[in-house]
DNA sequence: CGTTGATCCTGGGCGC
DNA sequence: TGCGCCCAGGATCAAC
């Protein structure tokens, strides 16, 4: 499940390939994917040219020529690229997006929801196996009225996440993962990496966020940026569908400390490690570890 | 305001 | 071998 890491990995891949490049023709599979008005997007589209690829939380945002994509992953979305190369004898040849690893289904599939073809002869399908994720396509007036993007509160990357301003909104009773999982507090955290910041801070899932001591918000504060950022940097967590631009997968499964490994040791202290329901989510702690 | 449950959707795992 | 059932969860919405 795509989360602030595995989003920016995604945007870092596509910045080295479709940055600049002009998109030249488009093909929509499943309509109720691309939104609002798929009709026009050929039409509007042709031409314009990628100017720059950001994110915010867990939306990836491409700003063209004169629109903005606005992409959520949501579960199981894929951004994949492919590249037609041509070589000195001038025979087209296809590098798949499976080249790094074991071709596991073709572009596109029956879950390839849109293609955009860019100058320069690369390829970038838009696939998702459950269908949650979107594609939206807006001015950039649009994009910054956007509801999904106006209601989201800190990047906890970003600079105005603040031990001032994580302090101010630990009041209240709600167990301390549904405030880590409210996108309108910190922006990008999803069940994995709320479990594991809460492990690396030795804090129980349960906790009502007033009951936190100072200390052990400090350590929570200090501990989702470094989760996050040591995410990034190992590529992001791959479980099953998540896959980079060019279909390798992220190598962050190997450091999750509890996050799907429940009744396994705790790596810390041996103990057999737990797994309840939280907030409505499957929830992964150390019964010892975390108080 | 907060919480709960339903909704969207498919593949995989399980029991029988 | 296959069927039915349940689970996974990000965001949104309705109900209380």
């Amino acid at each position: 499940m795509p989360e602030l890491p595995e989003v920016e990995v995604v945007r870092q891949g596509l910045e080295a390939r479709i940055l600049h490049k002009q998109i030249e023709t488009l093909e929509i599979y499943t309509p109720q994917m691309t939104l609002p008005n798929p009709e026009t997007w050929s039409k509007r589209l042709k031409g314009q040219r990628v100017e720059a690829l950001e994110r915010r939380a867990k939306y990836l945002i491409l700003r063209l020529s004169q629109d903005c994509l606005l992409v959520h992953l949501r579960m199981t979305g894929q951004m994949l690229l492919q590249e037609t190369q041509t070589d000195q004898s001038s025979e087209a040849l296809v590098l798949p997006f499976t080249y790094y690893r074991r071709p596991m289904f073709d572009l596109p599939d029956k879950h390839t929801h849109l293609k955009l073809s860019f100058s320069g002869g690369i390829q970038l399908y838009f696939r998702d196996i459950r269908k949650f994720g979107r594609v939206e396509l807006l001015s950039p007036a649009e994009l910054a009225a956007h509801p999904g993007l106006l209601k989201l509160g800190v990047e906890p990357l970003g600079p105005d996440y603040t031990w001032s301003y994580f302090q101010k909104r630990l009041k209240g009773q709600r167990a301390i993962k549904a405030f880590l999982l409210d996108q309108t507090q910190i922006a990008g955290l999803g069940n994995i990496y709320v479990d594991e910041a809460l492990f690396a801070a030795g804090i129980l899932p349960t906790r009502a966020t007033a009951s936190l001591k100072k200390s052990e918000a400090q350590k929570l504060h200090v501990a989702i940026p470094a989760i996050l950022s040591q995410a990034i940097a190992s590529g992001g967590t791959t479980l099953k569908d998540y896959l980079h631009p060019d279909g390798q997968g992220g190598e962050h499964k190997e450091d999750l400390q509890v996050y799907g490994r429940g009744k396994l040791p705790c790596l810390r202290c041996g103990k057999t490690l737990e797994k309840t329901v939280v907030a409505q989510r499957g929830t992964h702690f150390c019964p010892q570890c975390q108080k």
